[in-house]
DNA sequence: TCCTTATGTACAA
DNA sequence: TGTACCTAAGGAC
């Protein structure tokens, strides 16, 4: 379930599990066997989370650059680990936890200044202490680009995918269609106060919830529902569904290859 | 057992 | 804009 909130979450818990020890390094898989051997034993310094990129350093001064991608799943468990099944790109193993990998985009050893590239290519994170909002508006406000689009660029603004793209447009009533440059700045310091607000609760709650309590199906006298992504929102996978505040049909549509979901008549032009 | 789908990105044309 | 890549769950048969 990646997007910024569980890498951010992800750089807590493998600090907790594994930081200042000295775990054992394997890729049971094998596409990671030769770093993962460089890298057994020697302690973890750091984990850090930039956007959807989660870096673990290594005493030897290198770092794991891992993106989840669409697919990566990462499984923590206690001491002993069980035997690994063929999927496992890397373990980590110490004393007391274990943990899994499965399916990233990327696990690859790299430098600091690699490391830095990375860093340098990437917006600001709303999950990050030394983010400029101001630096992501720039972008923002001279683009002719959809604000759906910009927000899922990783150059504007690192961190956000497709849930909370959905999910602050409607909550702050914006067309998702209308351009960066029709975008005021009170609306942009709204959308990213409101992001840093909700990222925030993400990494809290290991899930993405949206819903206002006054705007829960239970304060509104509707039927409880079930999100199978595991959160509360407004209309993210909710095509055909009665809009929670105004009862008209969310909508869905093609965007940049990804599903797009708004409500019409809340999100007007 | 097969097919579809998914909270992502990079690269070719 | 299209396609390739990585995995697992759920639903249709």
């Amino acid at each position: 379930m990646p997007e910024g909130h569980t890498i951010h979450r992800l750089a807590q818990d493998y600090a907790a599990a594994f930081l200042r020890t000295a775990p054992q390094v394997t890729s049971p898989q094998g596409k990671f066997t030769d770093s993962a051997a460089l890298l057994t034993g020697t302690e973890l310094t750091a984990t850090e989370a930039h956007g959807k990129h989660l870096f673990l350093g290594f005493r030897a001064g290198e770092w794991i650059h891992i993106h989840l991608g669409l697919f990566g799943k990462v499984t923590f468990g206690p001491a002993p680990a069980p035997r690994p099944t063929d999927t496992v790109r890397l373990r980590l193993a110490n004393s007391t936890s274990y943990v899994d990998l499965r399916g990233p985009t990327t696990c690859a050893l790299i430098t600091d200044s690699e490391k830095g590239a990375i860093h340098g290519r990437l917006g600001p994170d709303p999950l990050r202490e030394d983010a400029d909002p101001k630096a992501a508006y720039r972008r923002v406000s001279r683009s002719r680009t959809t604000i759906a689009a910009l927000l899922m660029d990783q150059k504007v603004v690192a961190g956000v995918g497709n849930v909370y793209r959905a999910e602050v447009l409607f909550r702050h009533r914006i067309d998702p269609y209308r351009t960066g440059n029709s975008v005021t700045p009170a609306e942009w310091d709204a959308i990213w106060q409101d992001l840093a607000d909700l990222m925030r609760e993400g990494v809290r709650n290991n899930r993405i919830d949206t819903v206002r309590p006054e705007h829960t199906p239970e304060a509104m006298g509707r039927p409880p529902r079930v999100d199978d992504h595991g959160g509360e929102v407004y209309v993210y996978r909710r095509a055909n569904l009665p809009c929670l505040i105004c009862g008209g049909e969310i909508r869905t549509a093609d965007l940049a290859a990804r599903n797009l979901f708004w409500c019409p008549t809340c999100q007007k032009p």
